[in-house]
DNA sequence: GTTGCCGGGAT
DNA sequence: ATCCCGGCAAC
């Protein structure tokens, strides 16, 4: 089982999800939420720990970004609080990632401490406030050696049982994901990070999320012209691939992140507005090879929607093959982006129980169950949450399943099974 | 008949 | 934007 907490401070409501592969994303809306966060976490991680999964918990804690254009959440709490809830998810986090079940492989040096999203020029858009995110570059952006929160990593490393050698996250890397680096650090500069789509046999990547997530909307979910569309549980399921590139700094003005024998035109006639994007990203520095163990099996990015930026297509063939038993590649999420080494995760763990439909998912281009346009979608054959939870328990339904849209959960869970295809196509 | 969820209304 | 539900269509 993966877990993911991330604290995000604009999304309006408390999301907790189980998610195909026993993979959890638990949003939580402030900071001052985090410590119910955590708790649910824990509560989750203990159940689905029960259930013979080995489980990793990451929280990332949003970055706070001290500038004059950066909105700050008027209501903040004193640092003691702000420390003592951080303190708490640390102890949490660390029962869980010290534990015997979670088990990852050793990070790669260049994926350690210094090479992560902790030197990056990543930093929330001016728009943090209203969900809306982007990554900027940090030219465009807030000096990253602005003001630093109260606090720091090192604060929570002393909570932290000294990992293993070979036993979880990199110790560097974990604090770092677990305790988000309060102050902006810079990114290495050889490296981005592309968003390929992870539908069957698509693969297409984009430079920014916003972007993939476009492409999914229009082109596989069927959603023209419902940039509108937001209910804040629409999902997207779309990969981190990382470039090595030394190029990245000139944002997409020069949009071949690709190296160079990688390069080719772009599969899909996007229906995105092609429009150059400035405040794009500079990203991750792993060196994603395609020897790597990469295990997009285990984790996929399940976005909830926010406004986007639509940015140039660009296609990256091959550029991220995956092992179909990998356990290592990255997710990237609001702001900084995360990197991840994830767990090898046996096949029979990949799988939520009972997926029958995965069948479907090597029918052919149109795997998921893509519609044309204005015609009734056709019934999913995944286990919505009237029927997971039954009508005594309608709380614990996915919030359109509740409001009598189509299940999210399902959704994700028939995407995931695409995207899982065509990666183990590609490989 | 049951269930998923679209479309649209109420707030 | 969020929430709810009538009603259609797939099952």
């Amino acid at each position: 089982m993966t877990f993911h907490a991330f604290q995000q401070e604009d999304v309006k409501s408390d999301i907790s999800r189980k998610l195909p592969d026993q993979q959890f994303l638990l949003f939580t809306t402030k900071e001052e939420d985090l410590k119910t966060a955590e708790t649910k976490k824990l509560n989750r991680a203990h159940e689905y720990e029960k259930e013979n999964t080995r489980s990793v918990c990451l929280l990332e804690q949003k970055r706070k970004v001290v500038s004059s254009n950066i909105d700050v959440p008027p209501a903040r709490k004193s640092s003691e609080e702000l420390d003592m809830d951080k303190v708490t998810a640390a102890m949490v986090l660390t029962s869980l990632s010290t534990s015997p079940l979670v088990r990852s492989p050793p990070v790669r040096p260049n994926e350690s401490l210094n090479g992560s999203w902790k030197e990056g020029g990543f930093v929330p858009s001016s728009t943090s406030s209203s969900g809306y995110w982007s990554w900027n570059a940090p030219s465009d952006q807030s000096n990253p050696s602005t003001p630093s929160p109260p606090l720091s990593a090192d604060s929570f490393k002393a909570f932290r049982t000294p990992s293993q050698p070979d036993d979880g996250i990199d110790e560097g890397e974990t604090s770092n994901l677990l305790f988000d680096e309060p102050i902006p650090r810079k990114r290495k500069n050889s490296m981005k990070v592309m968003f390929k789509c992870l539908w069957k046999n698509c693969g297409k990547v984009l430079s920014t999320a916003a972007g993939i997530q476009k492409h999914i909307r229009t082109i596989h979910l069927g959603r023209v012209g419902e940039s509108d569309y937001s209910d804040g549980e629409e999902d997207f399921y779309y990969t981190e691939i990382r470039l090595n590139t030394d190029s990245v700094a000139d944002g997409l003005s020069s949009l071949s992140p690709v190296s160079p024998s990688l390069a080719s035109p772009p599969s899909f006639p996007t229906q995105d507005t092609i429009r150059p994007e400035t405040s794009c990203a500079k990203t991750e520095t792993k060196l994603m090879t395609p020897l790597s163990r990469s295990a997009p099996t285990n984790l996929y990015l399940v976005h909830t929607d926010h406004a986007y930026q639509a940015t140039p297509p660009v296609n990256i063939p091959g550029s991220a093959k995956f092992t179909p038993n990998g356990s290592s590649f990255s997710i990237s999420w609001q702001s900084p982006p995360v990197t991840f080494t994830g767990i090898p995760v046996s096949p029979t763990h990949n799988r939520p129980a009972g997926s029958g439909e995965q069948k479907q998912s090597h029918t052919g281009l149109s795997s998921p169950p893509r519609v044309a346009f204005g015609l009734r979608k056709p019934r999913g054959e995944g286990k919505k949450c009237r029927k997971v939870y039954g009508m005594e328990n309608r709380d614990m339904w996915c919030t359109a399943c509740r409001w009598k849209k189509a299940c999210q959960r399902r959704k994700a869970k028939l995407i995931l099974q695409e995207g899982q295809a065509a990666l183990l196509e590609d490989f």
